[in-house]
DNA sequence: ATACAAACATACATGAATGATTGTAAATAT
DNA sequence: ATATTTACAATCATTCATGTATGTTTGTAT
């Protein structure tokens, strides 16, 4: 037996691993701590050491995701960019691709958009998600503020519609992608989808 | 009591009707059968009369939307029709506009895109969605195969990469509106995301 | 009027998951 | 060297949903 502090935020982790996989492939409710435990080798006394129940362990799950563009995405608003728009499209074909390649980073969103048990009344796990969704809206919705102030919107649009339109896309684009079984080329569709959408909300330099 | 044949089928659909508001509050697995028979004012012993298990409540859930446009697209498929692409916008904007205002719709949608458990090797439920979504690609790409061989895809695009984006759009949109709790003007937004989508694989006519 | 079946309600048996408790070997502090 | 935590494993009691079996009332056919 180990029991290092090293060894322990180890099992830590392997609990985690084991929780990503379990959940993708069972479902988050489909899915018992017992289960969990014999796939990372432990029992369930160990995880109930670790977490005080599912729920945190998916709260714990959801907080490991952290992508590279955010701090991108946050410098702009903070220090403003000539050509938010470019930013966006930019910023969101790199993110395709990054998790187009990373298999834990897809299993950990796809438990977020599919695998999130859905209710009217937000229980605590369902929160952080709808949180961290709200989040990414607010930075689109100032990039493309930045963008409109700049006169560069095509007319129709409003910075609302359009921070809205661009987020259903990516998180339709992901989700089908994730729950078709990775079925098609994200990566093909991700990026004319993302230059189509943000195409049209460009104003055309004619 | 009441044991007519019209009374049975009367209790049968205000078990779906219960279910459909269950469901949506508490998630699929979040739901007890005694919650539904609860909230339709029966035991669940009605319900096992009517129905195998709670399965299939929720295929018979699900078999109970039919958008008419369905028809429309069906016959365009089967007897050709020569703007593929303006029908697919029609008919799409106006299924925004009977989901955005028929309740019943919205919840079993919002059941059947967010609150199904998705699992790797499919439950027998969450294979009824896959199929479902299957089927509505395939009409999207026989139209827009038809569209491509008038010569009326902008350079580019392929015909299944230009199904899949407008697929991943209009999942993307519903669920982003009704995980949301119908935060946004989904009339506008998809509207605007249709056209875009729809415009950008169109051939321009310059 | 009688018999049978339909449409439920009620009661129970089962199994699974949870959470809490307890036990314990090793690590760390003193 | 000893005491005390740490980091788990193992066990147990409780809850809870499910499925089934059985009871009961009413419609309906003869």
């Amino acid at each position: 037996m180990r029991r290092t502090k090293e060894d322990a935020a180890k099992t830590r982790e392997e609990v985690l691993a084991a929780a990503a996989e379990v959940f993708f492939e069972n479902g988050v409710s489909g899915s018992s701590l017992d289960k969990i435990a014999r796939r990372a080798g432990v029992t369930r006394g160990a995880i109930y050491w670790h977490f005080k129940d599912k729920a945190e362990v998916l709260t714990a799950l959801h907080s490991e995701i952290r992508l590279p563009q955010e701090e991108l995405v946050d410098h702009a608003i903070e220090h403003g960019h000539d050509d938010p728009l470019s930013l966006i499209e930019q910023a969101s074909i790199e993110v395709v691709h990054i998790l187009a390649n990373d298999e834990q980073q897809q299993r950990i969103f796809a438990i977020m958009i599919l695998g999130c048990e859905f209710t009217e009344d937000p229980s605590e796990t369902a929160q952080r998600i709808i949180t961290a969704n709200a989040e990414m809206y607010e930075k689109l919705q100032k990039l493309i503020d930045m963008a409109d102030r700049q006169g560069k919107l095509a007319p129709g649009w409003t910075v609302d519609t359009a921070a809205r339109a661009f987020q259903c896309c990516m998180n339709g684009l992901f989700a089908e992608w994730l729950r078709s079984g990775k079925s098609f080329p994200v990566i093909d569709v991700g990026e004319r989808l993302v230059r189509s959408v943000i195409g049209s909300i460009r104003q055309r330099a004619d």
